[in-house]
DNA sequence: TTCTATGCAAATGTTTTGCAGGAGT
DNA sequence: ACTCCTGCAAAACATTTGCATAGAA
């Protein structure tokens, strides 16, 4: 049995990150086209969240070609496979980051900078909403924005 | 000095606020339309966190001309005097409500359901990020979304 | 009378969708 | 080959804006 050269243990975890949600698209009956790959590839690789349309301009000098419906199709995608999340940040377009984090992601609305809080900071809150409203809070499916240190 | 039939004091909570608002609006230099009287009473009206369209629809009944564009505008003076506030749930329009009171919207991904969080309980994990990571959270800008217990 | 607010329609910005042709398996 | 994916254009949707006119002060 042939390894290959490098093995997903030994590469960058975005690389590693990669090659599972691609396994994953396959497993799904999907197919692992050229724009997906450059997409998502590129898409792991961001720190920051992003937008859909800055997401095609970050693939834009890889390959020009990439039409922003399927940048919107690829990250709908991702997120049913549970590898990205998107969120609102206001006004104007949604937001979207890898997923995979234990933390909560705290949105500079001025630099953009993502910060996480621990969950265990918001279970107090997550338990009262239950047994007090009867109100079950999807905690994956919310983010909270205002403004970081440095920008304050 | 004649007295109104109900002074201000007198009056239900919601009617009170709204002449203070009618005030307020008249004191910015702004008139008080039929549409503003009629939108601003029914919005105050409402426990629930309503869209600008539902907004709309509630007037209806009592006055079928009103323009959504006008709803929109009206919702955005009073956000200005500090009488309203919105927030997004992620997907669709904005939810509007009246300022004051310290609810923090629950959205039921199911039903669409607008539910209420005392802002209390969201304080210790405010206070933690901001002294803890130096950021400030703007609790203004987002729901919570899950589900609510008739859903569930 | 003066100046603001409204209705209407069109524009804006974001996201979704239909469909014919292109590409992965 | 058999499907699925993509680009394109148009539609869908929430919201904003321009402008002529109605209406409050």
């Amino acid at each position: 049995m042939t390894r290959p050269a490098r093995s997903a243990d030994t590469m960058p975890p975005s690389a590693a990150q990669l090659e599972d949600v691609l396994d994953a698209v396959r497993r799904d009956g999907g197919r692992v086209t050229r724009q997906r790959r450059l997409v998502i590839e590129i898409f792991f690789d961001q720190a920051r969240w992003v937008t859909a349309a800055e997401l095609v301009e970050l693939v834009r000098p890889r390959w020009a070609g990439v039409n922003e419906s399927t940048a919107y199709r690829i990250l709908e995608l991702l997120e049913s496979l549970g590898h990205a999340r998107h969120t609102h940040l206001g006004h104007g377009p949604a937001y979207w980051h890898r997923a995979g984090g234990d933390g909560h992601p705290l949105f500079c609305d001025r630099c953009g900078v993502v910060l996480s809080m621990p969950r265990a900071w918001l279970e107090p809150a997550v338990d009262r909403a239950r047994d007090e409203l009867g109100f079950e809070v999807d905690l994956d499916h919310f983010a909270w924005s205002g403004s970081c240190a440095a920008c304050r």
